[in-house]
DNA sequence: AGTGCGGCCTGTCCGC
DNA sequence: TGCGGACAGGCCGCAC
């Protein structure tokens, strides 16, 4: 489910349910996440309010005076409001109380997500200090400065989250349609002039998941926040042997670094 | 340093 | 209807 227009959605979301609201503190159900979650989170929230709700790739920092709860949705990981009576469902691993009677719930299958209490900035954190800059500031020159001499597939390339943040699988092979750049590509030989292409490409896709994103807000305190956005909009992912979009010749899928990779031999070179 | 891969987990879907 | 296997939108940590 996550990719950077959903971490974004859901910051949207759920920040005015917990800005300036007192959290009575934390509900672990489960603790084994991806790391365990602080057996103490509890004490360490208990009487705090958040003071903001940011997004840093697709790392949520909810902030507070005395530190930093991070939290990472991995594959399969959802948050929502929801009443802290409502008895949970399979998979709600964690909730942080809230006061007026709601709760922020996690949900999350697979556990791939992360829940990280840090007392230092969140940015120093070893997760967090390394990553490239947002989409919006990745510019064509960057990008193609840095790929210098990357025989990497430039797919593998805009996914790796120390290039830029927020190009997720699906996104990857979408932009790279959208630019007309086979994914299989090595980094190093695309063009300067291909990733002026790519990097506005990029942006264009995950602004406008984000804004689609948007229109699913609504139901958001609904149930389990799963958007049907992108369906509709893909031009390329999940249509291996359909006919392209553009231009009808037939879509092929490749398995990149053991990922599903789509792409039109025809409008992509 | 850059690159590729195994692994973490559960749920779903598809073919037999 | 049951069962095995492939696959799923992320990313760390390790070997080379």
């Amino acid at each position: 489910m996550p990719e950077l227009p959903e971490v974004e959605t859901t910051r949207r979301g759920i920040a005015p349910y917990l800005i300036g609201r007192r959290l009575l503190g934390a509900v672990i159900r489960n603790p084994r996440l991806r790391w365990p979650v602080a057996a103490n989170l509890n004490d360490l929230l208990r009487g705090q309010r958040p003071v903001a709700v940011d997004r840093r790739g697709k790392y949520l920092l909810l902030r507070l005076a005395s530190g930093c709860l991070v939290i990472h949705l991995g594959m399969s990981g959802s948050l929502r409001i929801a009443r802290a009576a409502e008895p949970p469902r399979a998979h709600d691993h964690l909730d942080l109380v809230i006061e007026d009677g709601t709760c922020l719930r996690l949900h999350d299958p697979r556990r791939f997500g992360a829940v990280i209490w840090t007392t230092r900035p969140p940015e120093d954190h070893p997760l967090i200090r390394d990553l490239g800059p947002e989409p919006w500031s990745a510019t064509a020159e960057y990008l193609w400065r840095r790929a210098r001499g990357r025989r990497t597939p430039v797919k593998n390339y805009i996914m790796d989250g120390r290039t830029l943040v927020g190009v997720g699988n699906i996104y990857a092979s979408e932009a790279l349609f959208s630019a007309g750049i086979r994914p299989l590509r090595a980094a190093g030989r695309v063009t300067r002039a291909e990733y002026a292409r790519l990097a506005a490409a990029i942006i264009r896709v995950i602004d406008r998941a984000i804004a689609a994103g948007g229109t699913t807000l609504r139901d958001f305190l609904g149930a389990d926040g799963e958007p049907g956005y992108f369906r509709q909009r893909l031009r390329v992912y999940g249509r291996a042997g359909r006919p392209c979009r553009r231009c009808r010749v037939l879509v092929r899928r490749v398995v990149i670094a053991g990922r599903a990779t789509y792409y039109c031999p025809r409008c992509q070179r």
